[in-house]
DNA sequence: CTCCTTGGTTACATCGTTGTAGTGAAAGTA
DNA sequence: TACTTTCACTACAACGATGTAACCAAGGAG
């Protein structure tokens, strides 16, 4: 920078400004530096900038894993998002494992965050106290701590409600909860909680037999909890799949054991993911709008890292969500399966 | 620092050289500085560290897409291995853009990052001259840049070479190429290379019909391309998919429109995908050892930082595979089909 | 008994920016 | 005319670490 200043002849601070975008310049000023950067073939220095400023233009996604479609393709958007906003994308993963997660709050990475979007799965309200002392925080899929952090929330009891609602609607009356028992996280409870209602709306009964953990949410455990239950000898005319990798692993275990999807078993998901389009049959599912998540916690996340302190001003924002009928609970060519 | 020094009543150098391992120093003055650090909680500042360095301790893994399955697995396990040598891994995607590739190695992230690991998709050896310029990096897939940077290869002929023979061991003979014809990829042209190769040894043409470019490597394009290939008539027994998704892709199309898999048309992949496992019915592959690549990708790029020149001393490595077989290809039960 | 080495520590400058305070000049106000 | 305000820019000191050179002790070589 000293010599981009030398050969504009101008101040290093005027060089500094120009990039700032400091609007007292003269027009020729700004001409002379800018011929200089290019003459060098300058480029601002960011390290030394973060350190000055004491803020490092990075912000971390906190998710449980790459690995499950849901969340790498909520990275890719999260990623595009930021990058609208001159942010650099730091994406940890945790494995929805307890200490993995406080690690990537407080843990080496923490100074070189300006803040965090962070999908929890072991942590809940009771450890707030922990929670990452002072870093601008969006808590993404359930509000957890309320008063704490901005939340960007999925409506789960009512995205559980229509799913349900969706699966009565084509007559269905025996509907397998998979992913329901899972303890300790909160979506599954919400979920369920949705779900039972609207049961009880249709007059259904809620079954034990039919509310199964697995466990993890993945297709290993959507596929080895279906076979299970299938083992019980349970009967069931529908799959409620907590999400697509847990339906996915459950409609392979029904075709598997040669029932039809979705004559027999009608099956759906929640997320939407590339999969469910591609699966055989097609997946009906819940999506959860990510794109409009990704953007809504970017620009949280931004305004409370401009503004720390609106003091208890947390925001929690509900994305909306959408029923995707496709053809793992309404055949093609069939008449709607309603009596 | 400087409050730890006080406390600890030394200079902040020698609190410097506690946290950089200085092997010079009494066990009693550790002591105290370690007791000081306690105290005061104090972190080690990174950005500031990085400055004077002039090294960030970060690097680059830069990928075509995040949602394709093989990436997301590979950026898991190189964010593992990448951590145990103290290195943050910031994550590019590129969707195999020319210009968003270039910029992944030159661009806003140079600065940031020691090294980059990059799996290139549109960047070919003419592209050389415009390779981050001094950045130390490790070439993944093919040998594209010798010369210029550390190569982690997959054995591309050899990968297609054995899947093919797998297929033709079966009694298979008009396989479908799925992926060999989108031009400019260089992955494509060795894959289709080393299967021409197979079918030679094996005294079968190579019907240009079956020699099948797709849109893409994922889902979508292989079942796209395969259903294309159906409509037009083209006959054949078996498809070799140039990656999972296409293969999966294809897999759907082809029980899709009522054909049995492997019965009357086997499918074999590339990558061992998760999703590989949970097809139906799970997809015979070839396992590239995801994890061995991960390591040595990592091993070489920070020798290359630790000894920016070696004079052109560029390793390339090549990774192990693996044939994989599953149900897609010799179903359970069934007598080997071979004649 | 001096001279050199090795161990343990320190003071200081430095990495490349940006915030603060301040300097002239030109323009607007009383 | 004198006085404030706005504009365009500058000098300097930070941000928090580390490399360099140098220092003082203690022990071994000559």
């Amino acid at each position: 920078m000293h010599d981009v200043a030398a050969l504009a002849r101008v101040s290093v601070k005027t060089v500094s400004n120009y990039f700032n975008g400091y609007p007292y310049m003269r027009a020729e000023t700004r001409a002379r530096i800018e011929r200089a950067v290019d003459e060098l073939g300058y480029r601002l220095n960011v390290t030394a900038r973060s350190l000055r400023r004491g803020s490092t233009g990075m912000i971390s996604l906190i998710v449980p894993e790459l690995d499950q479609a849901y969340f790498a393709e909520l990275a890719q958007e999260v990623i595009d998002v930021a990058a609208t906003f001159g942010l650099t994308v730091l994406v940890e993963t945790t494995s929805g494992d307890r200490d993995r997660e406080l690690e990537a709050l407080s843990g080496l990475h923490r100074q070189l965050i300006d803040g965090a979007i962070f999908d929890p799965l072991a942590l809940g309200p009771s450890d707030a106290p922990q929670l990452g002392g002072g870093l601008p925080l969006v808590i993404l899929g359930e509000r957890q701590f309320e008063g704490l952090a901005d939340h960007v929330l999925i409506a789960d009891e009512e995205v559980a409600h229509r799913a349900v609602s969706h699966l009565v609607e084509i007559g269905r009356r025996r509907i397998l909860l998979l992913g329901a028992g899972s303890p300790g996280t909160h979506t599954a409870i919400l979920r369920r909680r949705g779900s039972e209602a609207a049961l009880a709306e249709a007059g259904l009964p809620v079954d034990g037999d039919l509310v199964v953990s697995t466990d993890g949410w993945t297709r290993d455990a959507g596929a080895a909890a279906t076979a299970r239950a299938l083992d019980d000898g349970r009967r069931f005319d529908a799959v409620f799949g907590f999400n697509d990798a847990l339906a996915l692993g459950a409609q392979w275990v029904l075709l598997e054991r040669g029932l039809a999807v979705p004559g027999d078993v009608a099956v759906i998901g929640v997320d939407d993911t590339r999969d469910a389009r591609f699966a055989h049959p097609t997946l009906t599912t819940m999506s959860p709008g990510r794109a409009q998540i990704a953007r809504r916690a970017v620009e949280l996340l931004v305004s409370r890292i401009r503004e720390p302190e609106t003091e208890n001003g947390f925001a929690s924002v509900t994305a909306d969500f959408e029923l995707i009928v496709r053809d793992s609970t309404v055949a093609p060519g069939t008449l709607n399966s309603t009596p």
